[in-house]
Formats: C-alpha cells, sequence, structure tokens
DNA sequence: TCAATAACATGACTTTTATCATGTTTTTTG
DNA sequence: CAAAAAACATGATAAAAGTCATGTTATTGA
C-alpha cells in the first residue's frame, strides 16, 4: 500500500454532488462545519476506502468516482453489496449500530472521496432531527433493498439475476444520448459476477449468449442495451 | 379469511415480553400511552398479519408466539426472511421508510399480538430521541445481518447453509435443559427450505444425510443437535 | 515500447441442485 | 373416527452452474 493519496480541497458549500446526498438537507452552517473538520482525498482504481472488520471512525462521502462495497466469503469471492457513486454516504451503517465495517469499500472508477470524523456526524445527527429522520428513511429503504436483492439471488436463475442486473446498471447509470443506450460503468466481467453472484465464467458466458440473441452489445466492458422488451423477460421468467 | 380473531388484554407495563423489546426503554407514561391505544389479538397457526404490496397502518408487537416473515417469488415459493419471536416488532421498517410491505407475515406457532397504530408510534419515536436512537441502530444491525445473509446464500452450498442454519436455529431456540439440545421451533421441512433458500427436497435429503452421519437427531418435525463441532464443520467448509 | 500480467473467452467435464414421480406417514377436519 | 389433505421421504432424471484447462486479447508498468 505505498501508493500515494492526494488531498483535495472540495467544499461541500458549493459540491455538486450534494443535490444527490442526504447532506441536500443541511443549512449553511452546518455544512460550514462538515467542511472545515473533514478531510478530501482523490483515489485511484483499486485503492481501498476501508476493510471489512476494522472500526469505523467516521463516515465517506464520495464527491466523485464510483465504489464497490463487497464482502469477502470464505472461498475468497466478493458478494458486492453495492456500486456507490457521487452523493452517496459510506461506512455510516456500521457507525450508527457501534459496529465493526461488515464488508470493504474498493474504488472501481478514480474517485474523489471526503472523510467526516464520527464526532462531527454524529454531533449534526443529535443536533437535526429532520435529517435524523431522513437518514432513518433511507436505512430502511436500503433493508427492504437488500431483502429484495436476497429474494432474487436465491430464487432467480443466474440468466435472470444477470438480465436484470443489466437492467438495473442500465436505469443508474445509462447515457440516453445519441440515440444509444450505453451503461456507463467499467465493471469487470469478474465485478459483475460478483454483483450477480455467480461464478466469472457464467457471466462471460451468459454476456455471449444475450449479445447472440441481439440483446445487447459489448464494446470493451461496456455494455449496451439493444433489447430492453427482451431482457426485462429474461428477467422474469426462464424456461 | 373467515377465522375468528379473539381479542386478548395484555399491558404493556406487565408485559413479559417487554424485556426482550424496544419497548424496555420506555417509561410508565409512555407504556400506557401505547397500551390505551393498542389492540391485542391471538392468533392462530396460519394465519398472516400482514400482505406483501400493501399499506402499513402501524406496527405490530408479537407477545407471545412465532411469525414467519418472507417475500413471495415468481414461482410461488416464499424465501423466509426471518423468524419473529416474542418481543420483536413487525412492520416497522416499511412504516418508517414510508413504503408498502415489502414482505408478508404469518403466524407459524399460535401467538398473541399487539398491533399499535402508526400514530402513537410515531409520536413516541418523536418525543423521545434515546429510543429513535436505539430503533436507527437496530435498523443498522439488521441490515448487516441482511448484507450477510445475502453473501452467504450467494456463496455456500446448500449444504453449508442447512448446518448454518441449524446452528443459528439452536442459538435462537435451542433449549439447554436435561442435555438435550432440542431445537424448539416446529418448522415445516418446507419453511426450512424456504430459509436456507432450497428445493423442499434438498432439505429433506441433507437431513437424513445429517442424521446418519450423527450430527442431528429428528423428532417429527424438532431437530436435536447432537454434534455442533461437524455441524460447525459442514457450515464452514465443504469439499 | 514491449514484456509481463491481468482480463476475457471457450471447451470439457463434474458437481450441485431442481424437478418430477410415486409412495408413505402424519395431521387435519367434517 | 375415518376420509381427505398435507407433509414427509426417496428414487430417477434433467438442468444449472461451478471448476479446470487452455488459448487469446487487453492493459499495465519498467
Amino acid at each position: 500500500m505505498s501508493r500515494k493519496t492526494n488531498q483535495v480541497n472540495i467544499s461541500c458549500l458549493n459540491c455538486q454532488s450534494r443535490q444527490n446526498s442526504h447532506f441536500a438537507e443541511l443549512n449553511e452552517g452546518e455544512l460550514h462545519t462538515i467542511s472545515s473538520h473533514k478531510s478530501c482525498v482523490s483515489y485511484k482504481k483499486g485503492q481501498t476506502l476501508f476493510y471489512e472488520g476494522t472500526r469505523p471512525m467516521g463516515i465517506f462521502c464520495i464527491n466523485q468516482g464510483k465504489v464497490k462495497v463487497f464482502k469477502m466469503g470464505s472461498n475468497g469471492r466478493e458478494q458486492i453489496l453495492f456500486i456507490a457513486q457521487p452523493g452517496d454516504f459510506l461506512g455510516y451503517r456500521a457507525m450508527l449500530s457501534e459496529e465493526f465495517y461488515g464488508a470493504s469499500a474498493t474504488v472501481i472508477e478514480p474517485a474523489a472521496i471526503c472523510f467526516i470524523p464520527k464526532s462531527d456526524f454524529v454531533s449534526i445527527l443529535n443536533n437535526n432531527p429532520v435529517f435524523f429522520k431522513k437518514l432513518m428513511k433511507a436505512v430502511c429503504h436500503e433493508l427492504g433493498v437488500m431483502e429484495e436483492k436476497l429474494t432474487q439471488i436465491s430464487q432467480k436463475s443466474g440468466r435472470e439475476r444477470l438480465a436484470s442486473t443489466i437492467l438495473m446498471l442500465k436505469e443508474t447509470y445509462g447515457m440516453e444520448g445519441e440515440g444509444s443506450d450505453v451503461i456507463d460503468i467499467a465493471l469487470s466481467r469478474e465485478d459483475l459476477a460478483n454483483i450477480v453472484g455467480t461464478a466469472t465464467e457464467t457471466v462471460i458466458r451468459l454476456l455471449s449468449e444475450f449479445k447472440s440473441d441481439g440483446m445487447i452489445g459489448l464494446e470493451g466492458k461496456r455494455i449496451k442495451v439493444l433489447n430492453v422488451n427482451s431482457l426485462a423477460h429474461e428477467a422474469d421468467f426462464y424456461t
């Protein structure tokens, strides 16, 4: 871990990503307090923000880039729980439940990420009930999403899950411009497999099938969605 | 649904299950408010408290009995998310995220369950920050548990998951008395399969194997744990 | 730049798990 | 209590998915 991390200067007050963040609720004074206590760092692909099993000291707020949050299984394979984007908080779940991190977080696209010390974050929570409620609402929603994922991974085939993952990625990262539905995230086949919950080879094979069926196009790591309807059909049923 | 539901009279103030509940935090006044507004009903096995996709009107607090919380998959199979016991709250997750229920809840052992209207529950949340924080902590913990389950179901074999489920059930429902480690919950093979996330026949076969390997004993629906160590070994590795 | 490494791809094979069929036992209920 | 229904059990088979092997294509870094 001898890579250099570069300090960058980002103010919460004019942060582009704040609109998509839970911090959208805060007033100027609160934003100023956070801004003056946080530290912001730029990360390269592959750098890790925190490791499963360690103690949270604060929260990470993503300004730029993408981060995978994953648990390591005993077989050495990662299960990716979600991909965090600009505006997302990371690590607050473990902090609030006063537990060690239950997952690790690693940058998958070059990122700028701010770290807010626990004490500052907690004091805002204590003094701003509206913010606290919004966060509670978000955690409850997240729990519902996770329950849905659990059910899907338990009951659907790999084929169905890949189709539904591609549609989900399109919803989140799809660029509608110029008539092309290219998904704007460079996931390795392995990472994609670790989202879907299957072996890398299986995902590669399924992608080839989807391509030859005309449902998707493949341009390196970028996936282009060509037929939403048939993908949706694959995602729902399969026989 | 023409079964009769029977009103029963349970006061929060001398509720046996309150010690295991989030309501352990509340003061006498708050308990009295809840007590006077709630309604308590006894349920038979098979009765449903709420259905996935409907709107939550309050929370359920279990006084007696056991309830399975599950999502129905498109194949008609249930995925059981957890089994609620006396002291557990049900339905507060969807209420706080202001969404429809993401799962259904059905009684699996005769139960007495209180219903607290949304407005009363919310007003306590608003007036008691300590209670709110405890609940937040609990939801965050739940989210961590769900992420762990997701990883297990994605990465472990059915055999490993069944072994680990049996150990978990023993932790939660095990009676240590009289030298016998009988698990005190009457789960059908189907329900067990829907916890583990596998076909019913597969669970039946695996149970037979575990039995002939001397790891468990089977007395009807009751499972007796005979060898914790080898079960733990099955749960961790497998080859 | 080019060698080394990692990622991608595909075939062959094995293991795991689901599904279907059928019979037995247990539980429910009229 | 006895018939009906549900749950349990086991075998045979098929489908899904993992693993291993090997070759190709991209990427990375000295």
